[in-house]
DNA sequence: CTTGCAAATGCGACCAGTTGCAGTTGCCAT
DNA sequence: ATGGCAACTGCAACTGGTCGCATTTGCAAG
């Protein structure tokens, strides 16, 4: 199945229109492989279609994030980023002192779902998230004495 | 000791200057046991002090966010929503059907932390989380067959 | 107490993002 | 296939929040 066919059906599932915006704005979400901002993306799809509005892209970013199709997360770089959620669901580890990026398991989010669920019955939607500290490389860097 | 004298000397030991509108934007901040939103906060320092321009309590609240002085997270509602951070850490469940916000303790995210730094050295300043979800009276009432 | 500097404030310009509205279009029932 | 409605789009006005700069002010050194 396509990435186009599969899309669709995802945002009829969910009860919405499928448009012709819609598909090429988070096609282009789905294809782009990493984090995109919105004015990134604009650019990106006004290429292919150049009339198409920002509010509509803003719009349809934000009911694809309800839905949970995309995720939309502050990664502390000023601007709003967004990402194609697929079955892998991942985080991301963000250094504050070097500002490294890495991905990070959802197997790590998962224990912690699971207590939030036996021990409080509520059922986490734990989608993609930002976790800020400082790295292993910048600890040592800093100096190992000043690790606590 | 007071408030002021603990909220001035929190400023001075982190390099900032104390200034009237600090103390009385974080004072306000710190009696507000519950988040602010900015607005509010504004509204609420404007009684007080009407002069105070709006960017100096954005400015004041994104430095000691970055300070860790308040806490700057964004709970579903459209406006960031800030809170003083004191010694005792909490996080909050969002339900995503009712909307009811809890506080969790942070116990919960401790064993997140530990893990995170003992597999990857990574030191996790888990902060104020808002975690999404769906809480167990709406998932009784939505059908305990729709339960996954 | 006086002096000097760096940081903070207030003001105004600016801009990304939101909102309201009227026209258009996907989609379901007939 | 056709009709009708509700949702979506594009446009334009609006606005919350940011940024640059000149002035003020906290604060520490002398
Ligand atoms: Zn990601
Ligand atoms: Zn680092
Ligand atoms: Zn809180
Ligand atoms: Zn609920």
């Amino acid at each position: 199945m396509s990435c186009e066919t599969e899309t669709a059906i995802a945002l009829r599932d969910a009860g919405q229109k499928v448009t012709p915006q819609r598909m090429l704005i988070l096609c282009t979400v789905r294809h782009a492989r990493e984090h995109v901002t919105a004015p990134g993306l604009i650019e990106e799809v006004r290429r292919a279609y150049p009339f198409l509005d920002p509010s509509t892209v803003y719009r349809t970013l934000s009911s694809a994030a309800a839905l949970g199709l995309v995720s939309e997360t502050d990664m502390g770089a000023g601007d709003t980023e967004y990402e194609w959620i697929g079955k892998d669901r991942h985080h991301h580890l963000i250094c504050r002192s070097c500002g490294d990026v890495t991905s990070l398991d959802n197997s790590y989010l998962d224990s912690l779902a699971t207590a939030l669920y036996d021990e409080l019955g509520f059922r986490a939607d734990l989608g993609h998230f930002a976790i800020f500290g400082v790295c292993a490389p910048c600890r040592a860097r800093s100096g190992a004495a000043a690790g606590d």
